[in-house]
DNA sequence: TGTACATCAGTGAACGCGCGTTCACTGATGTAC
DNA sequence: TGTACATCAGTGAACGCGCGTTCACTGATGTAC
């Protein structure tokens, strides 16, 4: 359907390196299954013939690893973005599980494909993970500095980041489960997760249930 | 390898049905992934030819299913069990949070296929997972009728959920993370969430962070 | 200005592989007469 | 008691399919002489 591809000039054969990687993010998008992505499929839409992938990339390995480096970087801006303008480091925190969370509905499979994958189909995206973990952990660092949080920075980055994926990656694993309203849900769950980690630190564990009930009280 | 296989007596075909889903448990814990889980395989490790397995499943998708439903038996079990010998509805939802993270990492490919897979994969195991979370639902609204929750029951368990399964799925899709010790971490976590969630009722939204910090100083 | 050559961007056809599924079958065992 | 038959548990061989990958190639375009 699309009209015969131009073949590229001298220069610029690298070029066709982008436009298949668009093809494969575009065709996980639409299809929804990273199963699809078959490397016919992606040279289908591209409009070019097969073994022309392996020009750029060395395997279907190597270019499936490129998408995710392409989705960690989008994602590394959301979270730069969304937490850039928050009044105080706490909220930038709230801000940014809001916003890693609406990144991972707005691309379920690109989503799904970096972060529910099998482990050891990309090595290096964990280190590119880490670089976005590494701007949330800004933030936390800044919450223990202002004192509203107290402990490892690092610990506390992982379990406000495992509160986020766990909305996320169930939203897209389930959506047929009755979710309610998911922009509340995730504000009050980012919310609840930032301050149970501050109260948390200011009780002392295993406490008796009517106990914590009468110290909240004392908040009213 | 494994001695040849006696044919089973008259009546008794359908055991075979039992032995072939056990194979496909297995091999998915022993390989970790669920692209070794082929027909071919599994009929190999029960020492039966393939098609005898379409004596007892109509195809490979109802045997993934009937997977699936073993595993989120057990997986009920494994709550109910550990919530049975708590204090309080409260220190109930922390358990059945710690065992849930325990049993998927106890299974940590049984937990992929049934929670971190493709949505329309298998139908009715979204029904049967809501059984398992029918069951945290009752300690939740437990807690809301003690007072040390409030709210709405599902709201709060599917927060409490995706916490849990958060941690869960993130620890088994990133086992080269550098996580501090798996057991401390998850039961701070769940603390945290349901504490979190208990004083978020209690607390104004949107208040600014220094205010956050003089509420909680109250509590020392 | 012409021409041989190197380079570059890309192709067509084929490869072997493992997969789910189907079909006609085998051979033991129970049952009816 | 013998024998024909139905049932049952399971098999062997083949099917078509789509996949990733490889290889020898084509044909346009720039460059050296």
């Amino acid at each position: 359907m699309p009209e015969p591809r131009k073949r590229a000039p001298r220069g610029q054969g690298a070029a066709l390196r982008g436009e298949v990687l668009r093809a494969a993010m575009d065709l996980l998008r639409e299809t929804g299954s990273e199963e699809s992505v078959s490397l016919r499929a992606v040279a289908g839409r591209v409009g070019v013939s097969v073994p022309s992938i392996y020009l750029h990339f060395a395997d279907k390995q190597a270019l499936l690893g490129a998408v995710c480096e392409e989705v960690f970087g989008a994602l590394h801006i959301a979270l730069k973005e969304a937490s850039s303008d928050a009044a105080d480091p706490f909220e930038a925190l709230r801000r940014q599980g809001v916003a890693y969370v609406r990144f991972a509905l707005a691309n379920p499979e690109h989503y799904r494909i970096v972060m529910m994958g099998a482990p050891s189909d990309y090595q290096p995206v964990d280190e590119i993970a880490s670089g976005a973990f590494g701007h949330l952990l800004a933030s936390v660092t800044s919450c223990v500095g202002v004192g509203v949080l107290e402990g490892d920075p690092v610990q506390l980055g992982m379990q406000l980041w495992a509160t986020a994926h766990g909305l996320a990656s169930l939203l897209i694993a389930k959506p047929r489960f009755p979710w309610p309203p998911v922009d509340e849900l995730v504000d009050s769950t980012m919310c609840a997760a930032g301050i149970g980690l501050a109260v948390q630190s200011r009780l002392p564990r295993d406490l008796p249930v009517d106990e914590v009930v009468t110290q909240l009280e004392a908040l009213r």
